[in-house]
DNA sequence: AAGATTTATGCAAACGTTTGCAATTTGTTT
DNA sequence: AAACAAATTGCAAACGTTTGCATAAATCTT
């Protein structure tokens, strides 16, 4: 930080032009010769010039800037440990880098329920991207109904006036389920919370492949965080003992709560009971034995996320998205 | 989104008085009688009206927002993977939200090398967090000197002309080290890269411990990743066989990689092997065995990053500072 | 009740860009 | 070489706040 912050028009007045010409050679407006475009792009570059960014954005009404906001429901616990919600930040900030834009990161405690108001009317950013449906999708109309771009990553297949991108939940549960049964579990449990919207989707899923296969649906409705799993694998253990040969968890970070109360009764996975989880996060790899589960394409999906805000800010309509998703085979439900 | 954006201006016709009077009223400034201010605060909020940011901070020179920068090293795979980098993250989002300030979030890959001109003379923020050293600190360095306001996590040993704020990793590395070496081990590995400064430290500790009780220090030298934990213990295991009986993993993925080798050979922990981590994520009280660990106090090291950054803005000097740690003694060390 | 304070409001400039339009320079055509 | 077209640059206004200073209104002194 030499003396004071260096502006456009001291660099003009070094360069013997207009600011007009230097904020055009900057922005590499064709309008300006291309040879002085280039000795202006130097000498900026040279005196380590950067725009203000704060009256650039006044004048163009633009940012450049996207609003992240992690979704969270008022009670659960899942918050800021479950580490797929944070993955998928890393790889939508990826994303918007791609893209030239920026990432101001809030969840929904923080910002005041009003997002038109606080993010784009401000002029905060330029669009949303919300990480997670919750359980109410009551902000997230109100931001839509008010015009403000935005895109949802969740369940793509939830009726909406706003385009959700994420994965096909149904399938994932379905996929899951049928793999349980194919590797011979005959009473699966579905452990996770089917009034969440994405988690609803996959019960749906493991609720059609139970049927047609004859079997009889149990659900364990627990919060979305491997301590609740662990306590409703327990408690379900203790009061009615092992009455189920599989689960279906609606994330690996459920199923590893799950697996840890398993092992401690010397239940064998996945002799006793196979398990799959959702999400693969990079711990289903490492643990042991290693966690079968669905492979959601984050990356992906983040790319389109980020596409379709751009197009909504472009002024185009956008859909919903699905984004395909695998079946990972591990250790933990292989018999 | 109704009609056109409301401004300053409008509120004051509205109001029928001059918008110096309502831009004082909004800021809550005493010049104003109390009683006009409440009415226009009731009257912004009726309109739901909310100031234009950049206008403001092109006005103040100040912008409220902070840049978070995920330092990671270009030769590594910890990037986004690593729950605790994310972790911490989140945990300084809350801080900056406790303070009025919003988190504009970047990673060393994609924020150009020069972080002062690209977030501050640009006006981008009003300070940077930095989270992990690196092996390198040219960058901060730089930042620092030029004059940026700037705070980093990592480890506080560090001489440095900036502040840091982190872990007693010394302590942590003697801690875990001592632990292992009461509960019986004698070969000790230490499991992790040195050359990193926050593992440095560790590993002091763990030199230090182990040389006190005359033991030999074992070192294998590793990416901070469970992949490659588990690559480098399952070669280690093939060439020279079952050499140490205890390790001290650099963190907690590591230490999950480790596991998973020792696990696939039936090499129990914490019998044959008792193992310690660090940085006690979510998973280490999940896994089976459960992992011991040194546990890093992430929420208050990020309520003091945040508290001085906003010392640096104010003009005062900081230092740097340790936060406590804690060994949370679980069973994979236990015998 | 007129001046001296104190309190409350308004005026107008400034923050540093971008951009429509006008003005200048350069090149092309007859 | 004059007339025109095209390419290049500059002028000045605008974006919406905040704030020093001036002014107006209310309160206090004597």
């Amino acid at each position: 930080m030499n003396d004071r912050k260096l502006k456009l028009a001291d660099l003009a007045k070094l360069a013997g032009v207009s600011t007009s010409t230097v904020s055009r050679a900057l922005n590499d407006n064709p309008l300006i010769k291309k040879e002085t475009r280039e000795k202006l792009q130097q000498l900026a570059k040279k005196h380590n010039f950067s725009l203000n960014t704060a009256a650039s954005r006044l004048r163009t009404q633009k940012t450049n800037v996207v609003a992240v906001i992690i979704n969270l429901d008022g009670d659960t616990e899942q918050s800021i440990n479950d580490p797929f919600l944070l993955k998928i930040v890393g790889e939508i900030n990826l994303a918007l880098n791609k893209f030239g834009l920026e990432l101001l990161l809030s969840n929904s405690f923080m910002a005041s329920d009003d997002w038109a108001n606080y993010f784009i009317n401000s002029r905060r950013a330029d669009g949303i991207i919300v990480v997670g449906q919750g359980k109410s999708q009551a902000n997230i109309e109100a931001a839509a109904n008010a015009g403000v771009p935005l895109v949802v990553w969740g369940d793509p297949k939830t009726p909406s006036s706003y385009p959700i991108v994420g994965s096909d939940n149904y399938l994932g549960g379905r996929l899951a389920t049928e793999h349980l049964l194919a590797n011979g579990a005959k009473n699966i449990l579905f452990l996770g919370d089917p009034g969440h919207a994405e988690i609803g989707e996959r019960h749906r899923g493991y609720i059609d492949a139970i049927s047609e296969a004859k079997a009889t649906p149990h659900v364990l409705s627990i919060d979305i965080t491997s301590s609740a799993a662990y306590k409703g694998i327990n408690q379900l253990l203790v009061e009615k003992g092992l009455c189920f040969d599989g689960i279906m968890a609606c994330s690996d970070m459920v199923a590893f709560g799950a697996m840890k109360a398993l092992k401690e009764r010397y239940i064998s996975i996945p002799n006793d009971v196979a398990l799959v989880g959702f999400d693969d996060i990079a711990m289903a790899d490492i643990s042991h034995p290693s966690l079968s589960s669905i492979k959601q394409n984050t990356q992906r999906a983040s790319v389109i996320l980020v596409e379709k805000l751009l197009a909504q800010l472009a002024g185009q309509s956008t859909e919903s998205q699905v984004v395909e998703i695998e079946l990972v085979n591990r250790q933990s439900s292989q018999r």
